[in-house]
DNA sequence: GAGAAATTTGACACATCTGTCAAATTTTTT
DNA sequence: AAAAAATTTGACAGATGTGTCAAATTTCTC
């Protein structure tokens, strides 16, 4: 997936590196998958649309070294669930990451999304193997707690599928949250109520209560 | 926001600008807002290209009008809420409704998330004013039940977040799930599955218990 | 079925985007 | 500071997309 193999790479390409494809990023999360052009990202980044082919031949090279640093972020995600910790504990501690990512840093998601809805054109293959694998991971995580009667007995996979649409709708749908509730940006206000409402939904909703 | 003020239309017109329309739906589904071009459209219509023209004379117009079926389709379904039913079925009612349409025409969520995710350019003024009213009626239903106690106390546009969220994540992100769960297509498996969920935390999460 | 109105087409001008190339410039190495 | 390597630029060809127009065709009206 990655294109270069561990070359070290020189003071100047680091810097120009990080700063189109951060330029790149806002591009495909403001016109999408399908409206990103090279020029744009050029004016936006402040790098000649020539020199950026300099550094990455095509336009899909362009997109895809994009959608690989979100990909990267989405994965690591996983990382943060315990299989030996408290279940509401856990979960809450992902719901709280993955909604202070969508607040934060907005673009990773929609990067994702845009990506998701053109058919995944670029990272099908990196989904159905490397990604799928990791989620079949954590969902054995919830499994086990199923199995031991520490949450309701549904299905794994869409326990994480509505925790991501939850928790990433801020990011997704972020000019119509706006619009509806009349904000000029979403702040530590709508964080807390959207968290509030998403964990009454997750604790109450899914965990057993002891006894 | 309509353009034809109830101008009558001929046959012809009401059968091309159908066939339009949808084929329009359909691509811009697919490529998204900015992906959407009249040679796309033309070709899987099978009008072509001028003759779209003369119904719909700039790309925006045609692209406005597609979004506008959307939202009529959007705006609709807040009627099935009411507020003199029971919290608990009304939800549900309203929930089943939203997954339905997510899994049996995905197009119209993948539709409005486009135009949002570009920053709802055509429509801004409509969500700000129509839908914005609409939208405020519904969460007064919704705090009517949390002053009856029927309902947890947390803030209800959020409440309305999260039941779009969870019944559209299917839809834009079919691709997504589909490979994950790695499946050709959404069958009824996939949906029970997806309702048990969800109505296990709508239920569990939101409704309180009688006593 | 003739004339009027509506619909459809093909040719065109203009704009934007991609990717290539050789030449110019800057940075690094010796 | 000279030579080598890396980076940046401007000019270009080819592809695709938008919207206009007059002319051709089809459908409707009487």
């Amino acid at each position: 997936m990655e294109s270069n193999n561990s070359v070290p790479q020189s003071r100047i390409q680091q810097r120009n590196v990080n700063i189109i494809l951060s330029a790149a990023m806002d591009v495909i999360a403001e016109f999408g998958f399908h409206g990103t052009t090279i020029g744009k990202v050029a004016k936006k980044s402040g790098i000649s649309r020539t020199n950026i082919h300099y550094y990455y031949p095509t336009r899909n090279d362009l997109i895809m070294a994009a959608i690989v640093r979100v990909n990267e972020d989405w994965y690591d995600a996983f990382r943060l669930v315990d299989a030996n910790g408290d279940p509401g504990e856990e979960l809450m501690k992902y719901v709280t990451a993955k909604l202070k990512s969508s607040f934060a840093h907005p673009r990773f998601s929609q990067v994702f999304i845009s990506e998701i809805m053109a058919g995944a054109p670029l990272t099908k293959n990196y989904i159905k193997n490397t990604m799928r694998r990791v989620f079949r991971d954590a969902c054995q995580v919830l499994q086990k707690w199923i199995d031991e009667g520490k949450i309701i007995d549904v299905a794994p996979e869409h326990i994480f599928f509505m925790i991501w649409a939850m928790t990433q709708y801020y990011a997704d749908h972020e000019t119509a949250v706006k619009l509806l509730l009349d904000k000029r940006s979403l702040g530590d206000d709508v964080y807390d109520a959207a968290l509030e409402t998403i964990s009454a939904m997750i604790v109450k909703g899914l965990i057993r209560a002891e006894h």
